[in-house]
DNA sequence: GATCCACGGGAATACACGGATG
DNA sequence: CATCCGTGTATTCCCGTGGATC
């Protein structure tokens, strides 16, 4: 953490009680320990992971389920726990030179946004099982699947590997996340997770199961943001009249909501209030495309994409007037040294993959094609503020 | 020395449009 | 009138190179 940011937390804390308490804890890319009203899906979970408590492994399921329908803050609850659980009793430490193996099986998370490549997929899955680091440079990927292949096999009860976000854009393909199991010992069962239904996706002949997640009741919303509020929020800053307008505009979409709740906190934290107003929700839902695109998704892009996209969202109307106007005006930003043809490059891809979108600009300029602009498919400044907590 | 992958730079391709051509 | 062509932009695609790390 740099100095600046030291300052700024020390600074907070020094000031009266503020309308947020914890931002990292507001994030709607941050999941939380009990996810409220999703105990039905739950016990479904467990029906199918029931033979992990007899030491045995379930067979492969996927669980889809449409965007904000809780699926990766029920998976991830889940897993954390039953990892938890799994280490608890003997407290087993998994190294290559430990002797013995486990007595139920392992739990592993990997998320598919951040795991770019097969190097990153195999690494993430090691990682998870051993103590020490695993190198992330001057080793071969075969290296790494070897490594990985002769420690499952001591794992005689086997590991489950979650892998959420599946079959979303810029993340692997379905026929490589099919290799990159195949890859791997018959011990392995995984629990793949994704929007599209099942029918949609080339998963059926390796998963036996489908656990479907519904969109969220109304009502379920309104708990979910009351349940954050109290987390994050000092005490009473959302009324119950303001959860229902934010539960009845999303649509049953959670992460919607929570990034209204954070847009809404932030707008009046910064007016030095201590209670959220009706204008803050007006213009949160105002701040929100519909639809947008994950936060969490803009969150994990690389550095310097996020970095293109930060200094994006300050800029004036004229300057989005085209990607090239853009471009140059984001090149000429002092904490961007990238090159202007990369910053351009940027752009293309990330409207490529639904972050921001082109749409046809309305500058005049007759000759030869003509420029789009682009414009953001998330609320900025719920992203500006999360990336700055991050530097 | 090995390995991965983000960057940079540029080539290839697409598109719009007006004017020429058949 | 339909089609082709040239020009100027916009957009996409590709691949060699170098930084970072072990």
């Amino acid at each position: 953490m740099d100095i600046d940011a030291r300052i700024k937390r020390r600074r907070r804390q020094d000031e009266s009680p503020r309308l947020i308490q914890d931002y990292e804890t507001l994030s709607p890319a941050a999941h939380i320990d009990e996810p409220s009203d999703r105990g039905p899906v739950f016990e479904r979970l467990l029906d199918h992971l029931d033979p992990v408590f007899d030491s045995r492994l379930p067979p492969n399921a996927y669980v889809y389920g449409p965007f904000g329908s809780g699926k990766s803050a029920i998976v991830t609850a889940l897993f954390t726990h039953l990892e938890r659980l799994s280490t608890e009793p003997r407290s087993v430490i998994y190294t290559t030179t430990r002797a013995g193996s486990p007595t139920s099986p392992g739990f592993i998370y990997v998320d598919m946004r951040e795991t770019t490549s097969k190097f990153t997929f195999y690494h993430r899955v090691l990682d998870a099982l051993v103590d020490e680091p695993v190198p992330e440079h001057g080793i071969s990927t075969e290296k790494l699947q070897e490594r990985l292949h002769d420690l499952l096999d001591e794992f005689t009860t086997g590991v489950v590997v979650a892998v959420d976000h599946v079959g979303e854009p810029n993340t692997t393909d379905i026929d490589e996340l099919i290799e990159m199991f195949a890859g791997l010992p018959s011990n392995v069962s995984w629990l793949s997770i994704g929007r599209k239904p099942p029918d949609q996706i080339a998963l059926s002949e390796y998963t036996a199961t489908t656990i479907q997640v519904k969109r969220y009741q109304r009502q379920m919303l309104v708990d979910v943001l009351m349940t954050r509020a109290s987390e994050g929020l000092s005490r009473q800053a959302l009324n119950h009249e303001q959860a229902r307008q934010i539960a009845a505009w999303a649509d049953g979409n959670a992460h919607d909501v929570l990034a209204a709740l954070f847009v809404a906190a932030d707008r009046a934290d910064q007016a030095g209030r201590s209670r959220i107003e009706k204008a803050d929700v007006i213009s949160a839902l105002d701040e929100i495309p519909q639809p947008s695109v994950s936060l969490g998704r803009v969150l994990a892009l690389p550095d310097n994409k996020q970095a293109v996209l930060r200094e994006l969202v300050d800029l004036d109307e004229d300057e989005r007037a085209s990607v090239t106007a853009t471009t140059e005006a984001i090149s000429a930003r002092p904490d961007v040294d990238l090159s202007p043809g990369t910053v351009k490059r940027f752009l293309y891809e990330m409207a490529e993959i639904g972050i921001v979108e082109r749409v046809q600009s309305d500058v005049e300029n007759r000759k030869g094609r003509p420029p789009s602009r682009v414009e953001l498919r998330f609320p900025p400044t719920a992203f500006s503020r999360l990336y700055n907590l991050k530097q």
